[in-house]
DNA sequence: ATGCCTCAGCTCCTGAGA
């Protein structure tokens, strides 16, 4: 079973690439974030077509979240339940024996904004409710794009983004408050490439320079662990034609 | 350097992203 996240930057924009992706690499379930389009505007039929089923949860301009899988999903939640929240950032479902949540978490913008307070107020209800989902299914893979960095082997530049976005001890904190539930990195399993990274800056040729940063992930609940045989990063997708600034982070597990 | 690029939208500029 294959399962994989990507951050596309808008989906009416990316679709063809999104499609292409799946032909070529034909994963189980996909979680997207930053669909920036509403539900009616969701592209079913093509997907469909491509032999998938799509749960989606989008709102207009920003965020937006979606599982898509071969089979289909069910017991589908979305945003964090009892955190309120005008943003659509969460898209849980049952697929293949499994809970998997598919999240776009806030990016914070600055330390110490607004937007930040937002952030840890949004990490801290994820966490408390992914504790209860543990419990209740020890089988739970999350998913997405996290706007944490674990450490500065995710950084190109530790020294220069030290306590900036993406890189505060706060954000870390929260993000190791994430595995002390019991959940898994499952990129850092296995030998990856030097200076591994999912995003990188559109502007100043950040990919053709390699200046990334490693915040898309995919954790997996310890049980699960035993089943993992491989993760890596794709980065081929964010070498094509007016691409996503993130590419996809994908995740087999033996079946 | 309050810059660089990309996207959506009350679209010829702005806000947001990361």
């Amino acid at each position: 079973m294959k399962l994989a996240t990507w951050n596309v930057n808008s989906l009416t924009v990316r679709l063809p690439h999104v499609l292409d992706w799946l032909q070529a690499h034909p994963v189980d379930v996909l979680a997207l974030q930053e669909l920036k389009l509403t539900d009616d505007k969701f592209p079913h039929a093509a997907l469909a077509a491509a032999g998938y089923q799509a749960q989606c949860f989008g709102q207009k301009t920003y965020n937006g979240v979606a599982l898509i899988s071969r089979e289909p999903a069910t017991a589908v939640v979305r945003n964090i339940p009892g955190f309120e929240d005008e943003m659509a950032r969460v898209i849980a479902a049952d697929v293949g024996g499994l809970r998997v949540v598919g999240a776009y978490f806030p990016n914070g913008q600055e330390p110490g904004s607004d937007k930040f307070a937002y952030k840890m107020r949004w990490l801290e209800a994820l966490r408390v409710w992914l504790r209860a989902e543990l419990a209740r299914q020890p089988q739970l893979v999350l998913m997405g794009d996290f706007n944490i960095t674990f450490d500065d082997l995710d950084v190109w530049d530790p020294v220069g983004l030290k306590d900036t976005i993406h890189c505060t001890a706060e954000e870390r904190a929260q993000l190791q408050g994430l595995i002390g539930l019991g959940l898994v990195d499952t990129l850092r399993l296995f030998e990856q490439p030097p200076r591994s990274y999912t995003w990188w800056d559109y502007r100043n040729f950040g990919f053709r320079r390699n200046q990334g940063l490693r915040i898309d992930h995919i954790l997996v609940g310890e049980s699960l662990r035993p089943r993992v045989s491989h993760c890596a990063i794709d980065r081929a997708p964010r070498a094509l034609e007016r691409p996503s600034d993130h590419t996809p982070v994908v995740l087999t597990l033996t079946d």
